[in-house]
DNA sequence: GAATAATGGTTGGTACTACCCACCATGTCA
DNA sequence: TGACATGGTGGGTAGTACCAACCATTATTC
């Protein structure tokens, strides 16, 4: 396989999983975006920039995003007794059961697709993929 | 491997490819779409209501895709003469060159993340991937 | 063969995404 | 203390994307 067609394949697949991610979002009213911050604050209370720096928005960006989601009582706004200009972000109830759900379908968007492999083949994806995303 | 790890692998990928798309993209003003739309004209031509399907998009937001990209001088449209009512899309010459060069930058842009494999492992994470894509 | 329906595409209106710039509040350092 | 840096917000603009309404062309149906 040449590099070229690996890239290839690795486009497709980033899209196919993409439009899985924005149909179950849309079919919640959330944005392939907002999709992504739930996902991110799912376990994590994140400050307002280190949001944006990960999800490479502008920090405007980010605080229309959370305005919204907070409007909608998926997110909350909480000060950092340590440093008076900072805002970090968290789920609430509502949104961490959201994210819940969207987990729920978005696995099972995808099982046709991963339910292609035998668990051997799906263990070597997994781990192949793991490899390539290694930061450094 | 559990079936989740495999879907979160595969999310996390999904963002990091579509981050570099979105970034190279970005570098010649063109949106993650329109980088799509590009991509797949590069060897073909399409009826619009073709394009929005595959893209998954509303015909009248390709309209505006392809009006901007026209304008731009990337795409052009094209009338069919077996049917009246059908436009279709074709890269111009201009447009062909941006994708070719593009594609380079992606290329470039993920071979760090590619070359973490040695040519047995590319051709594995290729053909499991091509696996999980198969459309039915 | 004319009336009706279906298809393909565009336009207008709205909400959201995302950028840049300017700004305010708070913290840091000289 | 004063200058500078950092964190976040708000205004302005372009682009994305939806829906509903529309026009032109092609297919059906009677």
């Amino acid at each position: 396989m040449s590099s070229d067609a690996l890239v290839e394949a690795l486009v497709r697949s980033a899209f196919d999983v993409t439009g899985v991610l924005t149909r179950v979002g849309a079919r919640h009213d959330l944005s392939l975006t907002q999709v992504r911050v739930l996902g991110i604050l799912r376990d994590r209370r994140v400050r307002m920039s280190d949001l944006a720096d990960f999800l490479g928005l502008d920090r405007s960006t980010m605080s229309g995003l959370v305005d919204r989601a907070e409007r909608r009582g998926l997110l909350a706004r909480g000060k950092d007794p340590e440093d008076g200009r900072v805002v970090d972000v968290f789920t609430t109830p509502a949104g961490l059961e959201l994210v819940d759900r969207l987990q729920d379908e978005v696995r099972r968007a995808l099982a046709p697709a991963t339910d292609r492999l035998d668990p051997g083949q799906r263990d070597q994806l997994g781990q192949l993929i793991e490899l390539v995303l290694a930061s450094p």
